[in-house]
DNA sequence: TTGTAGGCGTTATCAT
DNA sequence: ATGATAACGCCTACAA
């Protein structure tokens, strides 16, 4: 196993300087028309290729970007990292890898880690336990930028990216009024959840718009376990008044939902329909697809993600002093019917 | 935006050299007492922490490894992958990210790209379409090793891990006949992947354990699209001696037949017993379960890889000339029935 | 057109 | 106990 020749290695066999090399092997423009061939012919004999370490070392960059999600495993974030891959392979970007398993402590680490490792940048959508912000506010030291999606800070900041679930959620009732629905449940996620916030006020106000006064009783949350949506669920057939649609908080959400209604003999998507928020590939294949969906597109909001960190890198090369400008998109969801009413 | 602290800046306003402050902070034991703590000090103080681009340079490590699986979307990579960076934690290492999209020029894109990143090791599940292995032969000349898993290739100069099909699907047959099924049909992927050869050799082989000779009337491949799934569920429902239970190449595969059959008009895990090979974790959520499946132990496969890759590396440290060993694991796949029939 | 030298941040090998 | 220096691979002013 012989180490990789170095252009040190051609200069000596040619008996020229390393800077010779250099040059002829990145067309320079004065350099002599012999040489360079000379220099190329060798290298390429030798298989030399530039050490891209030693490069980005004296560089002081990686072209590496960090990547930290809750679950890979969640077909949301495997199609979010997807779409940062697509955007970042363009701009010869590799991505590290990170998972924080909605845990601040695991977060941390992974922050750490990136930072050890020197990434150029971050994308990162936080996990459920983030309320406070010292890891990543490290990384300013560093001259790393940060930018968040989907899972995204208070701050304002920050650049950022995500999907209006508030809107999305308005939108939602509004087509279930439209369909001639009226008494319109909602299974929410947890309080604290900022998700669970757009949601909540986009019903209250989507439900507002159409009739006077919200009725409370048709809310309930779940902890996002099966039991939690189980009890959920128990509250609202438990209602004098059966709502004659359920909006469930997510797929998941859903799937619990709709087993638990049909175990306790509702005809579901008849007798109640179900309609969600889209975070699961095969809805299709489950035995109670929901009616219509919130889409929330994470491979977008990955590639716009990383797009925006391609600019705040590019904006940092040219050295225009950026002006305490924060980017953020915001991506409006689409609300997909899977069959007409 | 002022730079980070360098030894060398320490070194200037403590008004030494490089050399006492490097060996100072790395706890040097021929290093006065008063200046190790003054340094140690003044390095706290500047929040200095050692650049280790620099040190990884000097060491031509990068205490990264690269990952390239085909798509992160499907559940068993996803999982592998979190195997896999368990596993790297635990050794310090962090994860290069790629996706092949069983595309094998994607592939050799992505492999090029941990090449330049200079992983010190590549942890791979091979595209489909990968026939030829010159772009991982390659890495030889970069000394990094290579590990494969699951989708691993024919020659034997290799490490990798995966698991043995083809017992599984004894297994699976085995399970059916001593549950008294008897005309057992077997939905394949394609001829071409060593998946579907595993499998096939272990239906041939497990039921002529049980039987004398074996119908090849019983099976059928598909292209893995639900056209072609749907083809040979066609062909199978039309055979004069209908199965009294399908084996079905995946999860995806099982969707897609038992879907078909219930369109058809037959009683699903009734009239028809379907089992599959696991690669899905919410089959339970599916309208028709598999009422038996073989698990392929992602997590386990991906952090074994890592495992052994981690050994690799050791070994290269300790100069140990590796004796041309190639290692080797095999996991033991595993029946899990959902039913008591 | 080409060579020399310095530097990126760190460690290791000599000296002192 | 500490300092000077070289080295990792490459690039780039500056010099010739």
């Amino acid at each position: 196993m012989d180490k990789l020749p170095t252009i040190k290695e051609i200069a000596v066999r040619l008996n020229v300087s390393v800077s010779t090399v250099s040059r002829a092997l990145s067309n320079h423009p004065r350099i002599g028309l012999g040489t360079k061939q000379r220099v190329q012919q060798l290298a390429k004999e030798l298989g030399y290729e530039p050490n891209t370490q030693a490069i980005f070392f004296k560089q002081k960059k990686t072209h590496v970007i960090g990547v930290i999600i809750p679950y890979i495993r969640e077909d949301f974030f495997s199609q979010a990292i997807s779409g940062i891959e697509s955007a970042a392979i363009e701009h010869e970007y590799t991505i590290l890898f990170g998972q924080s398993y909605d845990e601040l402590e695991r977060e941390i680490k992974a922050v750490s880690a990136m930072k050890k490792q020197r990434v150029d940048g971050l994308i990162i959508s936080l996990s459920k336990e983030t309320n406070k912000y010292n890891h990543l506010e490290a990384l300013k030291k560093y001259d790393i930028p940060v930018v968040y999606f989907d899972r995204v800070p208070t701050m304002t900041d920050s650049h950022k990216v995500f999907c209006n679930l508030y809107k999305g959620t308005i939108e939602l009732v509004g087509w279930l009024f439209n369909n001639g629905y009226r008494n319109i449940a909602f299974i929410n996620g947890p309080d604290k959840l900022r998700a669970s916030k757009e949601r909540l006020k986009g019903y209250i106000d989507g439900v507002s718009k159409h009739q006077l006064k919200v009725d409370m009783q048709l809310v309930e949350t779940t902890d996002l376990s099966k039991e939690g949506t189980e009890m959920a669920m128990k509250k609202l057939l438990g209602l004098k008044k059966l709502p004659q649609a359920i909006i469930t908080f997510n797929d998941y959400v859903h799937m619990d939902a709709t087993q638990y209604a049909a175990r306790n003999n509702i005809a579901v998507n008849k007798h109640i329909i179900f309609v969600s928020f889209a975070n699961l590939p095969i809805t299709s294949y489950t035995a109670f697809p929901p009616l219509a969906s919130i889409e929330q597109h994470p491979y977008r909001q990955g590639e716009k993600a990383m797009d925006i960190l391609m600019t705040i890198l590019k904006n940092k090369e040219t050295q225009e002093v950026l002006p305490n400008t924060y980017y953020t998109e915001e991506l409006a969801p689409s609300l997909v019917a899977y069959k007409q009413l």
